[in-house]
DNA sequence: GCCGAATGCCCAA
DNA sequence: TGGGCCTTCGGCG
């Protein structure tokens, strides 16, 4: 599930959920009993998102604020439950309820009290994240220039780029026919741009559609249903939609790469 | 029921 | 560069 998408839906539906209300904290799994204790009947102020990084805003009673960072890595997963009779599982990190929701954190990478001083530091090591007004193209492009890395290294990067996961790399390189290991500092401003423009786009979309598109030619007014195969043009597929060769798996910046060799050949 | 993979990232060597 | 961590889920018996 997170990619950067995904990270910026939840902070517009917790805020939704949780803005403005008074909430309480437990950990039921016991790894963030300290964290849950501190700010236990806090008001919820707000959440927000930089990249794959979500932060809730917090009002302690006669506290001055503080943030929840969490980062989901590969496993975490919010559950939204329909009241505070149902079970959190054991391995629930942190459940959170006001008097209207309950909403159970697992498996989380990272899930920690900051002070917004903190909070912001750890926001300024992260690259321009497409789905914030202060994330340009420029600035990616600056970031991709002094690179040697491959650029489907370089996507992947949260400090060149943040927000991208392994799906949206592989499915921007092959939209844009580029081959993946061109060095990121060979890629002209223009092409920098036009890999933002499609990643503002297709992660927009994707906190609409809260899933992953990127088989669609313009935003449309309402999302069409597609079965999650069909979503995408070569993550996790055998052949190319293009060309018919086949796709080719290999691992790049830690991850595995779909590509098709036949179609990505642009070095610049 | 078991095993491996998964949209992530950190750290030690 | 390789291993570790965090958890769930689908495929295979």
């Amino acid at each position: 599930m997170p990619e950067g998408h995904t990270i910026h839906r939840m902070a517009k539906d917790h805020s939704k959920w949780f803005q403005g209300r008074v909430v309480s904290l437990r950990s039921p799994q016991g790894r963030f009993s300290a964290g849950a204790q501190q700010l236990d009947g806090a008001v919820f102020r707000g959440a927000y998102a930089h990249g794959k990084h979500l932060f809730y805003r917090l009002d302690p009673q006669d506290q001055a604020s503080l943030n929840i960072h969490i980062h989901l890595g590969l496993f975490g997963k919010f559950r939204k439950r329909a009241n505070e009779e149902v079970e959190p599982s054991p391995n629930c990190r942190l459940r959170m309820c006001s008097d209207t929701h309950v909403l159970d954190l697992s498996g989380p990478t990272c899930c920690e009290v900051l002070t917004p001083e903190e909070a912001a530091a750890k926001c300024g090591t992260l690259g321009p994240d497409p789905l914030r007004s202060d994330g340009s193209a420029s600035q990616f492009a600056a970031r991709l220039k002094r690179r040697r890395i491959p650029i489907a290294a370089a996507l992947l990067d949260q400090k060149v780029i943040a927000g991208l996961g392994n799906i949206y790399r592989a499915e921007l390189l092959f939209h844009h026919r580029i081959n993946p290991m061109t060095p990121a500092g060979d890629l002209t401003e223009n092409t920098a741009t036009e890999l933002w423009d499609t990643a503002v786009w297709w992660l927009n979309l994707g906190v609409r559609a809260n899933r992953i598109i990127t088989v669609l030619e313009a935003s449309p007014k309402r999302v069409p249903r597609l079965p999650r195969r069909e979503a995408v043009y070569i993550y996790g597929k055998q052949s190319c939609p293009t060309c018919g060769d086949g796709i080719v798996r290999r691992e790049v910046g830690n991850r595995t790469l779909f590509a098709c060799d036949t179609c990505q050949t642009r070095n610049s």
